[in-house]
DNA sequence: TTACATGCAAATCTTTTGCAATGAG
DNA sequence: CTCATTGCAAAAGATTTGCATGTAA
């Protein structure tokens, strides 16, 4: 599946700027490795990743895992969030497109959404103290209101 | 400054419901530890709480600190918050008030706020996808608009 | 007197780093 | 060739835990 290319041809396109901007090469492992994060779920912890990995029978690191998602970090190309416990997990960073979480607490399935309303009130939230926005963080959590859906954890 | 026990009167009770419900007890550094966090600026670190600690010449280890920070989140009365780095802050828990925050990246001054707009939105939005809205985080971040904020970083 | 609380040090967990060996350009 | 990347194991930082001892109720 190494479609991510296309897909995620942009992307690619940004890696290369950096790396070649940063004096950085490319490797097996970190196009690799990328690759596999690209076709996972986004919000992946680098465990998953490194776990997916092993799955796929590629040989990388835990340190090369963590030094990939850095890179791209550094990149801007994910971005990093803590949700409740003590890891960290991963997500695609799309350019002017930021997606808040929806958390459904009953089977921890996560949500994309977007809210330009929201949006627009925390802009003004924010102006209202004299800073100009740059970023936000929002993340709901909510319990399922359907009895019988089919996510419940057993 | 023990007056916490006045300002702080509703936290102290719920406290006291809980210790009494899982049969936990008081004890001098619980107490005494309690009181400096209530004192201290929000958003709190264990390691800040233990410096500050330290500094009123009382005696409690760090394994007490997270302990104490544990209990009150069990009981309901802090959250515990992930912001950027590696280290969970605390917050007192008020009833029935959230305050979101807007932190402002010039100068890492953490202002809370609060807006039923917004709110209301993130009801439906949570709504919209089938879930019933429990809880919500919402962090703002800007940059001053006042060249000469009085809080910028040196 | 009977748990629960404390302090310390050891243990965990996640993430980072040093270093020798390997690989990319 | 030169410099970046890798893997491993060791290090680091935050938080938890086991155990002997102290202490509320």
């Amino acid at each position: 599946m190494a479609d991510s290319r296309q897909t995620y041809h942009w992307f690619w396109q940004k890696l290369e700027a950096f790396l070649a901007k940063s004096k950085l090469k490319h490797s097996k492992q970190r196009n690799q490795v990328i690759e596999y994060f690209l076709e996972m779920d986004d919000h992946v912890s680098a465990e998953e990743l490194f776990s997916y990995v092993k799955e796929q029978n590629f040989s990388a690191g835990m340190a090369t895992i963590y030094r990939t998602l850095n890179l791209l970090k550094d990149a801007g190309l994910v971005d990093q969030k803590q949700f409740t416990d003590g890891k960290a997990v991963y997500e695609i960073n799309f350019p002017d497109e930021h997606h808040d979480h929806l958390i459904c607490t009953t089977c921890d399935r996560v949500i994309e959404f977007e809210n330009a309303e929201i949006e627009a009130l925390q802009r003004q939230v924010a102006e209202a103290h004299g800073l100009k926005l740059t970023d936000h963080t929002l993340d709901l959590f909510g319990t399922c209101m359907d009895e019988n859906c089919k996510y419940k954890k057993s």
